[in-house]
DNA sequence: GTTGACTCTCCGCTAACGGGAGACCTTAAA
DNA sequence: TTTAAGGTCTCCCGTTAGCGGAGAGTCAAC
């Protein structure tokens, strides 16, 4: 029989931990003396400790383990909870690879002293109601004269929403741009005119929050389409513009503007 | 300005998580109603919390973030954090690779219905100080006869330490085995006549306890060497056998022993 | 005025221990 | 036998990044 610190000694298992384990109950004492409260380990004790480190080294949780050692467990039991694991662990891999390569990525980028790369992050948007026009405008610009549009066309109901741009050119154009501009609202309302009034999917999108004037978006885009190449996405939609803040009457070269840029994007097989 | 839930809806991050960053101070709301306490946040603050999420994303943590987002941090302290952040996440994602590879060959293991595998353990272990005869033996449950030797050169003043055994063939022999066996002391006593006194090497094994008896250790060694070499490690030195638990007079077939075999390895290139 | 939705603070909980305080126990030396 | 050192006990608090809930206060619409 050997002292806690014994024991402690012999497995190197800290003692904190063994009494830890006590606790809950995956590996009690062979003996507590009853006056002193004082454990006593014996060596037949550790196959079950030793399997215990196995089963944590295998990233199970003491839990698991607890399970996994009941007697009762069947080897049918038990396959299944190694083959489920593996299953686990196989995912967390390639998550945890995943994050190192955007990682590498955001290096590479910082060595060309491209700092807002940082800034660019993959979320899940969910499906919205929108109230929008879709037109061929002059430029990018332009598209601030189709909001007061949709505005008369709904009779005002939809200037509460988050104005929304939807860029339906898959490339960058000078002149002619297919663009589409509405309000994002609540609930369906009965469509107006020319306006639309639609559900928009939801997707999984690259968004970078822009805190500048609307005259530097462009270089914005590049840096969110570079990143996007960079991580293994292709584009699978077009992309949107979400304008957080924004002043009347626009100004093409206000700092204060808050435009989220979102751009569609899938992992590339 | 946006009560907490628009914000929370706006950025898809729970009112939960926002309350956390205030109180952290890694996002304080733009304005907290005094008399309320109603926290309002304004579209400005996006971006600062956009970046707290593609840090977040990137492995770093909360406290980590704040210091990133200091005003006082200069590029090349960010580069430096992120840099270092890049070779934590290579050295986790080895590791959680090579877990899932134990995982594999554990799952392999079961199919063939061996099922000790799981108890298997690399662990590194310390030098050890150690009073030894080293001879060739018969076979290898004679080492038993090499005990008393080592007691009587010592004048037993050993005999408190944990009797062990080191094969110094690599391979399995039938006979003429290149035995050694002693015992594992506190410190430095002299040597005594054909007793050998020196620190054994520490090392890093393969170790897997053993519960039953002698004579059936020849399958675990089996076992063990199979998973040695199914995770891609090689042996490094002469196996070791530590008699945790045994009676006298030896028995080669008392199931209540406790034997650990450490076969000391090394990482395949 | 009232109701229902929203928000506040405070408390406890997570996993697997580590650190430390204060009290008790064992063992060897003086 | 006393004493000193070191080992062990329980209890409490801390860690990360929040989640869940209780009870009280607030806001906005009808």
């Amino acid at each position: 029989m050997f002292k806690i610190g014994e024991f402690s000694a012999l497995t190197r298992i800290s003692i904190k931990t063994l009494r830890y384990y006590d606790e809950t109950g995956l590996l009690r004492p062979a003996h507590v003396d009853s006056a002193t409260g004082y454990r006593y380990y014996s060596a037949q004790q550790l196959p079950r400790l030793h399997r215990i480190l196995a089963l944590k080294d295998l990233g199970f949780s003491l839990d698991q383990i607890g399970m996994a050692l009941q007697s009762t467990i069947t080897l049918q039991e038990l396959r299944g909870m190694v083959t489920l694991r593996r299953t686990e662990q196989e995912n967390h891999v390639r998550e945890e690879q995943e994050r190192l390569a955007r990682l590498e990525t955001l290096i590479k980028f910082m060595e060309q002293e491209s700092k807002m790369s940082a800034d660019i992050v993959i979320k899940e948007v969910g499906p919205e109601w929108i109230v929008s026009v879709r037109e061929t405008i002059a430029n990018y610009p332009s598209v601030g004269a189709l909001y007061p549009e949709v505005i008369n066309q709904t009779g005002g109901t939809c200037a509460a929403g988050m104005p929304v741009a939807i860029w339906h050119d898959m490339e960058h154009k000078e002149k002619d741009v297919d663009a589409e501009a509405g309000f994002f609202i609540k609930e369906a309302l009965p469509s107006h005119g020319t306006a639309r009034m639609y559900q928009l999917d939801g997707a999984t999108v690259a968004s970078y929050m822009h805190h500048g004037a609307f005259n530097r978006l462009d270089e914005a885009y590049q840096n969110v389409m570079r990143w996007v190449e960079a991580n293994h996405y292709r584009v699978a939609g077009p992309f949107r513009e979400l304008y957080h803040y924004c002043t009347q009457p626009v100004r093409q070269d206000d700092d204060s503007y808050v435009t989220e840029i979102q751009v569609p994007v899938a992992k590339t097989a």
